[in-house]
Formats: structure tokens, C-alpha cells, sequence
DNA sequence: TGAATGATTTACT
DNA sequence: GTAAATCATTCAA
């Protein structure tokens, strides 16, 4: 194995574009697994304007129609979740708040609506256009550390709605190396789903400076006093 | 038809 | 720490 190197070098990126584009197979499977499994891995977005690449380092698992916090919860199929129903490894894109897109990747067999949430990703590649399209320079780590954040970095919008991620083209994700070490914690801004928000399925890279929410070094964190 | 709300971010006190 | 921004989606009527 080769020793680790650092990411963004120009020969680094040649590397990375041999990568394998991440197939059926890893996403049909548990969304819990999934969530572990796609840290570290590559996202990348390709785009009138360039390409950019970035590495994810924080997921969420939504596990419906039981997980209250999930928007196919009680098996709601609607315009909107329809593609959490839809076959694995397509992109389940929305948008909250009156303001943000957030991203998906569609897991578990056909019918069953459950989704990883990409929350966090380093920029690897294409940073100077990942911070045009943010509209801010300075501290890197900014970029891409919030669900929100990463889909206006990496231009995803509704026009990505059930978009195939296993084929070349505006999205896909590419294999990459997991983290040494993987954190947990509880899923954040889910407090309406009671117990369900409780359960530790927000998965990072323990060691990354790009997680939202830094300070949970190792997802020990607890706020407030649960009984 | 209308009202409530959110898998957030940003700016401000 | 708090609050504003801002609108598609959802559900009730």
C-alpha cells in the first residue's frame, strides 16, 4: 500500500480522477453502513463552471418510514421524498428553510426510503471556484462544513433531484481511503423526533478540522442533562 | 385557500 | 448567546 500522501497535489488529482466511481453495490446496503462507509470517500461535481472535488467527512442516516426524523417517516411518499423510494444510489436533494438545499445519497433496496445525509466535506479540488460560488474567502475549513454550506459549494440544487450517481457525469462520488478514526453522535436539528434524535447516527472522520460543529472532537458530546 | 414549519446559515448583541 | 432571513412542502379545513 502506498503510504498517505497529501490530498490536493496536482499528481494527486490525476490519481484521484482513476479512481472507481463508488457502484450499486455500496449503497445497497444498511444505511447505517452506509453512512460509515462513504466517509472518506470522494464526492465530486462537474459543472459548466469547473469541477470541484471534496472529501466527505460527516454523514446522517435516515431510516424510514420508522425513523421519525426522516421525511419518508410513517411511509409518506410525496413529490418531494419520492426518490428516498426510488432505487439505491440516486441523489434525494431538498430544500429547508426557505433558503438551503441539502444532499442525499439514496440507500437499502428499492422501496425502502432510507437516505444518507452528506453533512461536511473538505474541498479538495476546485477550491478557488468553491469559494466564488460561496462568496467568501479566507478559512478554508467554511466551506463546505454544514449540509447547506457543501450544496451551494459544490452548485447542488433541485436540478440534481434523483440524479444517477453511478455513472460519470453533473454528480457521482469516487472511492477513497476511510478515516483512522470514525466518530458518533447524535443527528443534529432533528429534536421534533423525540427518542429518534437520540440515537447516534451522525457519523465523521474524528480526525477532520472540516466537520461542522467542531468542537464534538469525539462525538462524546452531550448538550443539556438527558435523564 | 391558508397557516405552520423546517435534516440551516448568517449576522448581530 | 439570540434572531432574522425566506419559501416549498405539508396538512388542515
Amino acid at each position: 500500500m502506498a503510504a498517505a500522501r497529501p490530498i490536493g497535489s496536482a499528481s494527486d488529482d490525476k490519481r484521484i480522477a482513476c479512481r472507481r466511481i463508488l457502484p450499486r453495490a455500496f449503497y445497497s446496503r444498511p444505511v447505517l453502513t452506509v453512512a460509515r462507509s462513504v466517509i472518506g470517500k470522494l464526492l465530486v461535481s462537474e459543472s459548466a463552471d469547473g469541477v470541484t472535488r471534496g472529501r466527505i467527512v460527516e454523514s446522517e442516516a435516515y431510516r424510514g418510514p420508522t425513523d421519525r426524523a426522516a421525511h419518508s417517516f410513517g411511509g409518506r411518499r410525496t413529490a418531494r421524498t419520492e426518490a428516498m423510494f426510488g432505487p439505491p444510489g440516486h441523489a434525494y436533494v431538498f430544500f429547508v428553510y426557505g433558503m438551503h438545499w441539502h444532499f442525499n445519497l439514496v440507500t437499502g433496496r428499492t422501496g425502502e426510503p432510507h437516505a444518507v445525509l452528506v453533512r461536511a466535506v473538505e474541498p479538495v479540488d476546485g477550491t478557488a471556484l468553491i469559494a466564488a460560488r460561496r462568496g467568501i474567502d479566507g478559512d478554508i475549513r467554511n466551506l463546505a462544513n454544514g449540509p447547506g454550506k457543501l450544496c451551494k459549494a459544490f452548485a447542488i440544487d433541485g436540478n440534481d433531484y434523483a440524479v444517477d450517481l453511478c455513472k460519470a457525469g453533473r454528480l457521482y462520488i469516487v472511492d477513497g481511503p476511510p478515516p483512522k478514526k470514525i466518530g458518533r453522535s447524535e443527528r443534529i436539528g432533528v429534536d421534533y423526533a423525540g427518542a429518534w434524535a437520540r440515537k447516534k447516527w451522525r457519523f465523521f472522520d474524528a480526525d477532520s478540522p472540516f466537520v461542522s460543529r467542531a468542537r464534538n472532537a469525539y462525538g462524546a458530546q452531550r448538550k443539556g442533562s438527558p435523564p
